[in-house]
DNA sequence: GCACATTTCTATACCACTAAACGAAGGAGT
DNA sequence: ACTCCTTCGTTTAGTGGTATAGAAATGTGC
């Protein structure tokens, strides 16, 4: 019935090269010198400033807001309604030859699979948008080869800045990079405070996870954590260690485990041996959303129920927590948020790159669903 | 505890300047005219030329691989070793503006965010990688106008090609586009068949959800479709009627429905108005998964268990799909494959300007979980 | 009406790279 | 010894835009 639609051909109609009329004295084409291929060629500063009879770098001054005063009134006219009326758009890469910047960004992430990052993502390319630049990205899988290969890549492309969702606590090749351009770090930081970053407020954030279980009764409660080689899963460990303390709640190492990476399967198997420990628990406070997941796995193979006899708490607040089985309380970070700032720092950076590194947090939101219970009484 | 890391801002070592030693009988160093910035700049064309006693001309020869040949072994080697040595990267901006290439692929999509869209972007990104070429996003959130601002921006940055994931049935824009440089539609298509795209194969994935029904016995099969604007609206459409026809299954125009965009909330209204019409069914084929979650309310809402009332199944097999309550049944489509794809054709339209238009399928598979059950006995 | 200052525009040069045309050197052929 | 050819390298010019210096036009004051 679609046969009609499959591994069809058909010839593309070829396109008009539309060639407008160029009235006035000035008799030369829109650049005569047109390719024969199957596409238009753009209209240049040379051919506004000869339709309106003044010299390019006139022309030129006439364009760019900046140098526009030096411009007589009806000559700025005059320029600006020809180039108007051709459609004239100014080449960035001749802008960017001269003036040696490229108005890109380039930015480095393990996976834009991974449910946190296209939020971040979007913040930074709307950030980045509305100053100009474009972003590109490249994954790295955390691969450190691949990682020195797409750095390699953006720095050939002469990207104006990096941002980087890579870091991990000791990460050698930063000073390298940083040295060479406006860096910014999202979502995770080093431990050497060299460059500015932008993440979520971990402190508050496993705080609220804490103080959450904490008001429900909760005493036992453990640590599921994420890699310690990443700020974020040292962080978040430490700030449970701390929270729990000024709760005031037992703290047990028999109750932390941690994963090698943040993702559920590593999450279910840490989960697992945390259990098969058999040391008392009724809640879990998570690295992140996948491993809160594994754990959701873990604890069923163990005939555990959640939140009857387990509660979880997530970290990030990934999109279809809400729909998870059951839907998975979790502290929210501002994702869309962390990528406008991340933009709007690394902006700044450009303009200025001599100023001081800033780390900027943002706050936290928790969001309670059906993950979360009162412990069973008695516990 | 963590105070410490809070807010802290705090200078930025000052770089050195490494100004490699240039030995032999050159005695300008590398770019005297180097910025006072804070970055070092690069080595230069010429940089190396003077260095290995040649022209910048010979120099670019010898360095790229095409017009190798017509350098002398010895000079070759000589210039090879001198860039090697002093770090030579060539200046893609240069190049591009030469070459009018800049190696730079832009794409159009809705919502990064869209758990659809990132596997297919970064199928598309290792694809493109792979050839050297970079992608660009731009998100327009279907906004008219910032679709055709985007567009413009692109266009302004002299990408090599563009890739739409925005496509809808009727798409004016897309001639225009077309006309001006190589063109790829990924997931829908428009009516036109005037571009290359690649998409899921439709007919195969909802024949696959429509004998999957009927092989657990439904016969009373409802579908909740998604924008008819679309392709993949209209399409799957299309082919639930042609299945249900060619399976001996009653076609009801009261079992279907239609939102007004694939989102979660309208599928939920959509779902809501097919039931309160009162006509009996047993299962659901929705456009979408995010439609299908949007189901999982209505039903709710109404008092109705899936799978036990109702059956749902889903399309695309978007991540989370089987955490999920229930575990969603889904026609998962090769998202990753889909970019890969798409890759290749541009990579190819950009070689072959003049080649014909195609339309690639990509086979999909069934996932069969927890939200497809037989009908409860008597219906 | 002239010197001088100011405004407005043009010519030049450069950003980094490369295709095409050109030229020099060396070898082969007669 | 002379031309012709091949090989390898350089010169030239051009990609599009803009800062800078300087030229031309205009205005000002006496």
């Amino acid at each position: 019935m679609s046969e009609e639609v499959r591994k069809i051909s058909q010839k593309l109609s070829a396109p008009l090269l539309v060639s407008q009329p160029v009235g006035g004295s000035v008799s030369e084409s829109i650049s005569e010198n047109r390719p024969t291929g199957k596409y238009r060629r753009a209209v240049t500063l040379r051919d506004v400033a000869r339709k309106a009879q003044v010299d390019p770098s006139t022309a030129s001054r006439a364009l760019r807001p900046s140098t526009r005063g030096l411009v007589r009134p009806d000559t700025l006219a005059r320029v600006l309604s020809t180039a108007e009326e051709m459609g004239y758009r100014v080449n960035p890469l001749a802008r960017g030859l001269r003036d040696q910047r490229t108005m890109t960004v380039g930015m480095m992430l393990p996976d834009l699979a991974n449910p946190l990052f296209p939020p971040i993502v979007r913040g930074i390319e709307d950030g980045l948008r509305s100053a100009g630049y474009a972003l590109i990205l490249a994954n790295t899988d955390r691969d450190p080869n691949r990682e020195r290969d797409m750095l390699a890549v953006l720095m050939d492309r002469q990207v104006d800045g990096i941002i980087l969702a890579t870091a991990e606590r000791e990460y050698p090749v930063l000073d390298e990079i940083a040295a060479q351009m406006p860096t910014v770090l999202v979502n995770r930081t080093t431990d050497d405070f060299l460059v500015s970053s932008v993440s979520s407020d971990d402190h508050q954030g496993i705080g609220q996870a804490v103080r959450h279980l904490a008001a429900l009764g909760h005493r036992h409660i453990a640590h599921v954590g994420g890699a310690l080689r990443a700020s974020t899963g040292a962080l978040r460990y430490q700030h449970y260690l701390g929270w729990m303390h000024s709760e005031g709640l037992p703290v047990d190492q028999n109750l932390v485990v941690f994963t090698d990476w943040f993702t559920q399967d590593l999450g279910t198997q840490a989960c697992l041996e945390l259990i098969d420990r058999g040391v008392e628990f009724t809640a879990i406070i998570t690295g992140n959303d996948l491993i809160a997941l594994g754990c959701y796995s873990a604890l069923k193979a163990r005939g555990l129920r959640v939140p009857e006899d387990v509660s979880v708490v997530g970290y990030n607040g990934i999109r279809f927590c809400d729909q998870f089985s059951p839907p998975l309380t979790s502290v929210r970070v501002p994702k869309y948020d962390i990528g406008l700032r991340a933009a709007a720092l690394m902006l700044e950076a450009i303009e200025k790159p001599e100023a001081p590194a800033v780390a900027i947090l943002l706050p936290t939101t928790l969001q309670v669903r059906a993950s979360t219970a009162p412990p069973r009484d008695g516990r």
